[in-house]
DNA sequence: CTGAAAGCGCTAACAT
DNA sequence: ATGTTAGCGCTTTCAG
C-alpha cells in the first residue's frame, strides 16, 4: 500500500458524505446545487457540511471538473505603469466587487517579455484558466487572436477596430468627444482644436471622430472640420506640449482645445499658460479622464469622465457569462461617458 | 464504465512516458528536477516533452502534491484605493518580477467586508493557496494573527510593531525620517516641525521617531526636541493642511517641515503658501516619497523614496523561501530609503 | 432521487 | 536509476 502520509486533515467530501448518512454523489450534488436532491438528503448534507467545517478542495475540483475556477487578468507591459493611475485602480475595483459572490479566483498576470508572453500562452494552452481579461489592447497586440484561436472566453478593455471579434467593454468614445467639444462650442467658442491620441490606436480615432462630428454638426461660423486644428498627440504630457506648440503657431486664435487624454491636457495647459494664455478664460481645456490627473493639476477643469469601476464589473460579468455558457457568443458593450463640468467659463 | 467523455486532447504525463519509452515515474522526475534520472532518460523525456508540447496540469499536481503553487496577495480595503499610487504599482511590479521565474501564480484579492474577509479565511483553512502577500498592515489587522495560527507562510509590508512575529519587508523609516531632518538642518534651517501620521501606525511613530532622532543630536542651536513642532496628521492631504496650520499658529518662526507623507507635505505646502510664505525659500519642505504625489505637484521637492519596486521583489523572495523550506523561521528584512535631493535651497 | 464506481493527471512511496 | 502502484478529493455517468 501506498501510503503517502499527507492527510491534511480537512474534512473531504467523503468524510461529508458519512456523517450525513448519503453517497457521496449526493454531497457533490449539493455542493454543486444540483436540483435532483431530496429536501430531506439536502438539508443532512447542509447540516453536516456546517458541523464539520467542510471546504471543497479546489484542486480536486478542477481535476475532475476540468475547469479551474479561475480568471487571469492580463496586464501587457507598456500598462504595468498604468496600474498607477486612478483608471486602473477603478477597473480592478469593479472586477474584484463582480467576482467577489462567485468562487472565481483572479489571477494577476504581468507580461512584460515576449519570454513572457509565450509563457503566458502555454499556460492558456494548458487551459491553466476559465477566461482572460485584457485590458487596454494595442492594435497589433497578438494575445486577442491567440484567446479566439484557442476559443478561450476572454474580454478586451476597449477594442482594436470596428470590427473586433473578440468580446469587449468600451466607453463611449466618439460620444464624449463629442459631448465635450459641444460644450466648447455652445459656450461661445469659435475655434476648438483638438489633441489627438496616436492613429493607431482605436481610442485615439474614435476621440477624433467625436470631434469631426461636433465640429461639423455646429451651426454656422466654425466652418466646419479643419485639418489646421487638429494636432497629433501620443497620449503622453510631453506629447501633448508640443502638440499645443503646433496648433498656436497654425492658429494663434484658438480659443478651445478638446484633448484625447487628460495628461495631453496637462501638457497642453502648460503650454498655453507660458505663451500668456489664461486657463480657462482665454483657452477653455477639455480633456478626457482617462488618470484623473488633469483633476489632480487643475480640480476646475471640466472633463469627460468614463464610468471606470463599472467597466470593470462589466468586464467580469460579460466573460462568467461568456464562461457559463461555453457558446461563443461574443459580446460589445459600450458604457455611456458623462461630461463633468467644473469650469463657469 | 463511467465513460466520462472528457478527454481535454491536451498530452498528458502518460502520452509522454510512453512516447519517451519510460515510466511515468521517470517522467515526473524530469519534471520536477530530480537529480536521480540518468541523463539518457532525462534527455528521451525532455525531447519527448517538446514535441508533444507537454504541459503539466497544474490541478492534478496540485492534488497529488497536496499545494497549489499560488500565493496570495491581499488587499485589505483602505488600500485599495492606495492602488492608484505608484508605491503601489511598483510593489507589484517588483513581486510580478520575482514571480516570472516561477510557476508560481499570483491571486489578487480584495478584502472590502468583514464577510469577504472571513470568506478569505476559509481559503486560507482549505490551503488554497501556499502563501500570503500581505500589504500595509495595521496595527489591529486580525490577518496577521490567523496566518500565524494557521501557520501559513506570509510576508508582510510593513510591520505592527515593533515586536512583529511575522516575516515583514519594510523600509528603514526612522533612518530616512532622520536623513530628512539632518537635510533640513544641515541647510540651516532652525526650527524644523514635523506631521506625523496616526500614532497607532507603526509607521507613523518610526517616521517620528527619525525626526526626534535628528533634532536630538543637532548641535546646539535647536533646543532639542520640542513638542510644539510636532502636529499630528493622519496621512491624508487634509491633516497636512489642519496640521501646518496649528504649526503655523504655535511656531510662526518655522524654517522647515518634515511631513511623513508626501500626501500630507501636499497639505503642508498649500497652507504655507495660503499663508505667503514662500516653498522652499522661507520654509523647506520635506516629505516621505509614499505616493509620489508631491512630486507631482511639485517636482522640485525634496522627499525621502523607498526602493518600492524591490521592496515587492524581496516580499515575493522571502515569502518563496518560506514556502521552500516549510520551517517556520521568520524573516525581517528593512529596505535602506534615500534622501532625494532636488531642491537648492 | 440516490448509491456505486470510474476516472481526472499527477506525485510519491514501493519495489526492483 | 526506474517501473509500478496507490491514492489525492471530486464530478459524473450508470444503475437502480
Amino acid at each position: 500500500m501506498a501510503m503517502n502520509g499527507r492527510h491534511s486533515g480537512r474534512p473531504t467530501l467523503e468524510e461529508v458524505a458519512l456523517r450525513a448518512g448519503v453517497g457521496r454523489g449526493t454531497v457533490s450534488r449539493v455542493i454543486n446545487g444540483s436540483p435532483r436532491v431530496s429536501d430531506r438528503a439536502k438539508a443532512a448534507v447542509e447540516a453536516a457540511i456546517a458541523e464539520l467545517g467542510y471546504v471543497p478542495n479546489r484542486a480536486a475540483r478542477a481535476l475532475a471538473g476540468n475547469r479551474t475556477d479561475a480568471i487571469a487578468l492580463v496586464i501587457p507591459e507598456p500598462e504595468t505603469r498604468l496600474f498607477a493611475e486612478p483608471y486602473f485602480s477603478d477597473i480592478i475595483r469593479g472586477i474584484g466587487a463582480e467576482l467577489a459572490d462567485t468562487d472565481m479566483q483572479l489571477l494577476l498576470t504581468l507580461i512584460r517579455t515576449p519570454k513572457e508572453r509565450a509563457r503566458f500562452a502555454q499556460y492558456l494552452a494548458a487551459h491553466r484558466v476559465d477566461g482572460v481579461l485584457l485590458v487596454s489592447v494595442h492594435e497589433d497586440d497578438p494575445l486577442p487572436d491567440l484567446l479566439e484561436q484557442l476559443e478561450m472566453p476572454a474580454v478586451l478593455n476597449g477594442r482594436r477596430s470596428d470590427l473586433e471579434s473578440v468580446s469587449y467593454v468600451d466607453a463611449d468614445n466618439v460620444g464624449g468627444a463629442r459631448a465635450a467639444v459641444a460644450h466648447l462650442i455652445a459656450r461661445g467658442r469659435r475655434q476648438v482644436a483638438t489633441i489627438t491620441g496616436p492613429p493607431d490606436m482605436y481610442v485615439a480615432r474614435s476621440r477624433l471622430d467625436g470631434y469631426r462630428q461636433a465640429v461639423e454638426s455646429a451651426a454656422g461660423g466654425l466652418g466646419g472640420f479643419d485639418t489646421a486644428l487638429v494636432a497629433r498627440g501620443d497620449f503622453t504630457e510631453e506629447g501633448g506640449r508640443r502638440a499645443m506648440r503646433e496648433l498656436l503657431v497654425r492658429r494663434p486664435g484658438i480659443d478651445g482645445v478638446f484633448a484625447a487624454s487628460d495628461v495631453m491636457a496637462a501638457g497642453a495647459r502648460a503650454v498655453l499658460r507660458e505663451a500668456g494664455r489664461r486657463v480657462p478664460e482665454d483657452v477653455a481645456l477639455v480633456g478626457f479622464e482617462d488618470s484623473a490627473i488633469a483633476r489632480h493639476m487643475d480640480p476646475a477643469l471640466t472633463s469627460v469622465r468614463q464610468p471606470t469601476e463599472e467597466m470593470g464589473r462589466t468586464m467580469a460579468r460579460v466573460l462568467l457569462e461568456e464562461i457559463a455558457e461555453r457558446a461563443s457568443v461574443r459580446r460589445h458593450v459600450v458604457l455611456a461617458t458623462e461630461l463633468v463640468q467644473r469650469d463657469s467659463v
